[in-house]
DNA sequence: CGCTAAAAGTTGTATAGTACAACCCACAAA
DNA sequence: TTTGTGGGTTGTACTATACAACTTTTAGCG
């Protein structure tokens, strides 16, 4: 290794990009934007995780990158936010080496479609078994999207990820759900809550009446910054 | 958000950054290099984790720029390797905006000193109860030892990770012995035991002679890319 | 006004997986 | 041959939870 005294050589690209879930319509779902259909461009006309380059002169850091990024899609300003990884090779991108640092959101369903926010992009939600074929995305977004889908099933299993993709307050039976439905099978009723309610995480906010049959005791988290870790995961005898 | 037509604005370093552990003496150590001592390098003289900038000439992606930083330090070339995250801001390297991209490394103790490589740089492991004082790192590589740290620590509570720091064959108390460094505690031998083999990740390889009074069945990893994820942590009746 | 359906929430039981502790076993050194 | 040391096993108590049956509270309706 040669030792680097002169800065003058050539530098990847530096981008942001966002996997931004959400539950709509009873499904897991993520927001994909149209790549801009100028031929130009790499991928014209596809779809891609909402994201691009790293602004020297906006961006502070990395994590005001993506949440100015999320904000222009989304309107939201402080949803869950958490660093995925990081994808970068000479390949990923026909203009050059590049690399790319993503990270997940986790936010409350919007009834409305996605804001436009004023730029002429295209955005939509996809549900997880809708998605566009395989290899539809742009650059390496198809992997990008199944390490984000995993890393999200995998801490569901024993995190409460889940509570913040729910509107405050909410219910027990409204966070199971979303349990079950990221999760892809059914949770036990009476262990859920005891557990739940034994991480001591959730603070009483009044009963939510109208919703159901029975009013329910609604919830909100006590801290919305960091998720609770649970001792172990949820373990059906099979 | 202006849609970029050309590519032609500035662009942060990129940059990847190893953390390398080791169980030496009895104690879970890091790998470090001084900075060179010119007045101008960022940092000169300081502790810093292995690392520098991506080669885009050299460097096909990510993993194979921090596999070759890895070797460059240790002579090492398949050991346990996985993106821990990534740091990027404006301010962390005064020479301008950067970004890095850090990886973790689990090697099994090497007793000799790291292998200098042929460049100038020095290097030493460090017992992380006796590290260089707090800021005394360069850039922002006390916070990134600090989340390295934190993930090792967490991982090995549901994990077997502490595996990877072992030269194979290895015996059951040996392994035992490396959870207990990591987690600073002791583990019940029993429990340990059957919880081991019942993740059915170890193949037997003889019995390991010499080393202790008795003779212990050695093991070897059946998949050394991935760890085996348990489905409990250990938790001690406190 | 009471009956009924449905969802919220509770209670009870069997069981799996350990934490803890006491034990036996194989070898090496004296 | 004895003895010490670490390897490995066995046994018991306990805890969380998976599963299932149950009670409670409301809205809707005749």
């Amino acid at each position: 290794m040669k030792t680097r005294t002169s800065l003058d050589f050539p530098r990847p690209f530096t981008l942001v990009d966002v996997v931004i879930f959400a539950v709509r319509a009873d499904r897991l779902q993520v927001l994909l934007v149209r790549r801009p259909a100028h031929e130009s461009d790499p991928f014209p006309g596809r779809w891609a995780l909402p994201g691009g380059f790293v602004d020297v002169a906006r961006d502070a850091d990395l994590l005001a990158c993506a949440q100015r990024k999320l904000f222009e899609k989304t309107a939201i300003d402080s949803p869950y936010l958490e660093q995925l990884g990081s994808w970068g090779s000479m390949r990923r991108d026909p203009r050059g080496w590049s690399a790319t640092h993503v990270y997940f959101a986790l936010i409350a369903a919007p009834d409305a479609p996605p804001a436009e926010g004023g730029n002429a992009a295209q955005a939509g939600w996809f549900p997880l078994d809708a998605l566009p074929g395989r290899r539809a995305l742009a650059f390496d977004h198809d992997e990008i999207l199944r390490a984000a889908i995993e890393r999200l099933q995998s801490k569901v299993e024993y995190t409460s990820l889940p509570a913040f993709l729910l509107p405050e307050p909410f219910t027990l039976p409204q966070l199971q759900r979303i349990y079950e439905i990221v999760l892809g099978r059914a949770v036990d009723k009476s262990g859920f809550r005891t557990r739940m309610l034994a991480m001591d995480f959730l603070d009483e906010a009044g009963y939510q009446s109208g919703e159901a049959k029975r009013p329910a005791m609604g919830y909100r988290l006590r801290d919305r910054r960091v998720p609770v870790v649970f001792p172990r995961t949820f373990n059906p005898r099979r």
